[in-house]
DNA sequence: ATGAAAGCGCTAACAA
DNA sequence: TTGTTAGCGCTTTCAT
């Protein structure tokens, strides 16, 4: 049933708790035959000695902080974390980090686990679409534990590393108009990401300021991965005949991927046929063969500034207001796209 | 100094601790004036209440699962890390992941943090070279502290999950002989990793069937990412002139793509000029142009059984003894690889 | 509506 | 060499 503590260990070996202590600890000074009598007894209860309970449960020297992203194997979060451990290793934190993978049962589970835990603050890329339930971000508020988001979420005052999306896919968008595409199909991420919507909205913004007209037609749900990617633009090729778009915007650099792929498969050269852009400016976008347009979002120093913020927070002594920055996300044009515009 | 306690806040705010603790859990049963006053006090001392104190810190319902990675930004983690989760949640384990980086201190640091914070076992891919400091997996033994390891280690008997590399890079390396390529440059993985020492073992392991001479100087120390590869491969391109090898062979994939870019560079066609083969089968692979030969690595499975293996140990009443699971890598032959043989 | 006291599992200081 | 006791920060009866 309940797990052996060590009275059970002691009553069971005849000792005091204070010498099973000891033999714990490895002290010197337990006589050889008791310790061996003690193991004995550990060996058969199976008894694991509970490390918070050490030193009276009182903060460890090893100070930490919580982490929770929405994807593991997608390397945007992996500079993220880089980033945030990074700082956090020099000022002698250490990360912990859990991912959601877009569930938000998982989510709130990460968040308790950690809390209970005490790490001592808590960087979270919040899980995020209308059925979100955020009432766990406001408990911690209650309880006055420090946290920060890496994504902005509105009502909610809190701290808060962000981009602007909106200004960047504006640019992105404007760049490929500029560029005589009048007809762009944006290959949007997954439904729980507010940078998704961001994008679309700088998309929408950028045609607004045009007299080509912005339809809900050219956003094609798709996902987070090469293989959302793939699979969405090889549909929409099959689908489209002719009458296809010249650009193809995407979520993010995995999924441009993914449609450079499906293109290729179709027999369309990119940038002859397309012109593909996407988003993050992955480390790994260098060594591959087309060198991809794409929005440059500085995701380390996201993770190294989310880090000093939060532990500005934990080591302040008096409580501090939240705080708001934003980084910049710039557009990285390379040969993925070109100029199409019959006059240009 | 020391953090602020239930007792500061008491104390300033005049009340007992009963009374801010039920402030604190949000009890009907204050009241309001009193609870103003005492939400005053732990606002002016930023009173943050210590999680694990809670219910007399007892195992709390949320059972969790440290994981200790080598490198967060390698999408071999990325798969691994997955598969532990999906295990571990269907079991209702939060996985909590830190990354070394390389770094034996950072190592330590997390294993520390991870047992001090009483979660219910450790899955380790541990650092490991000839300096490597193994005593925190003995004082984990020692400690009863339940851990799987996801690298083995000589003359440590703990529950391992692991794949046997020897084989899979001697297949590998004959499969290149056979196709007559007498020289093979290999572009090796990080000093601390395991693997990277057994996949040259297998290297030695086909070359000694063979007439073949295996040489060191075909051993070239590269790292774990396509940068390492790409900057080791150029040099080793610019520095070798006309006698280069026919075939590279490479720690991992990623690796295996900065090879590529490297080749590309200099002018080489893949496989006209020079074959490649990377290693772990990462699923990117599939979106990419040139279809890379590799050894597929069942890093999803492997995160799986060691989760799976972990919770076994954790669950179980009696101590149970080490257990050693190994699982297959195979490889897959692709593109980027051809027969020179001038007889075939 | 509030307070006093016991208890969670361990370590540490002191006694025996 | 071993045992007794107090205490870590909180919650939880049980009184008041």
């Amino acid at each position: 049933m309940r797990n052996p503590t060590i009275d059970d260990v002691a009553k069971r070996a005849g000792f005091s708790k204070a010498t099973v202590s000891a033999v714990l600890n490895d002290s010197s000074k337990v006589k050889d035959s008791t310790r061996r009598k003690i193991l004995d007894v550990m060996e058969d209860l199976n008894y694991r000695p509970r490390a918070s309970a050490r030193n009276g449960f009182r903060p460890g020297a090893d100070r930490s902080l919580g982490l929770i992203i929405k994807e593991i194997d997608n390397p945007y979060y992996g500079q993220i974390v880089a980033g945030a451990r990074s700082y956090a290793n020099d000022r002698g934190y250490t990360v912990l980090t859990g991912s959601s993978e877009g569930d938000y049962e998982a989510e709130q589970r990460i968040v308790n686990v950690l809390k209970s835990k005490d790490v001592d603050g808590l960087i979270i890329v919040p899980l995020l679409d209308e059925e979100a339930d955020l009432s766990y971000l406001f408990e911690l508020k209650r309880r006055n534990f420090p946290f920060v988001l890496l994504e902005s979420i509105r009502g909610v005052p809190a701290s808060v590393i962000d981009i602007d999306n909106v200004a960047a896919s504006k640019a992105a968008t404007e760049y490929l108009i500029e560029n005589g595409h009048e007809r762009i199909v944006h290959f949007a991420g997954p439904h729980y990401s507010t940078h998704s919507a961001e994008r679309i909205e700088g998309m929408r913004r950028a045609y607004s300021e045009t007299s080509l007209v912005f339809s809900k037609d050219s956003i094609i749900p798709t996902g987070a991965y090469a293989a959302d990617g793939y699979r969405a633009a090889l549909e929409y090729l099959r689908s489209v005949g002719r009458s296809r778009a010249t650009a193809f915007s995407c979520y993010n650099d995995l999924v441009a991927i993914g449609v450079l792929r499906a293109c290729n498969e179709m027999g369309l050269d990119v940038p002859g046929d397309v012109s593909v852009v996407g988003y993050d400016d992955i480390d790994l976008l260098e060594y591959l063969p087309l060198k991809l347009t794409t929005v440059r979002v500085p995701r380390f120093e996201m993770g190294r500034k989310a880090a000093e913020l939060m532990i500005k927070h934990i080591e302040s002594k008096e409580k501090l207001p939240p705080e708001r920055i934003d980084l910049e996300a710039e557009l990285v044009i390379r040969e993925s796209t070109r100029n199409i515009a019959s006059g240009g």
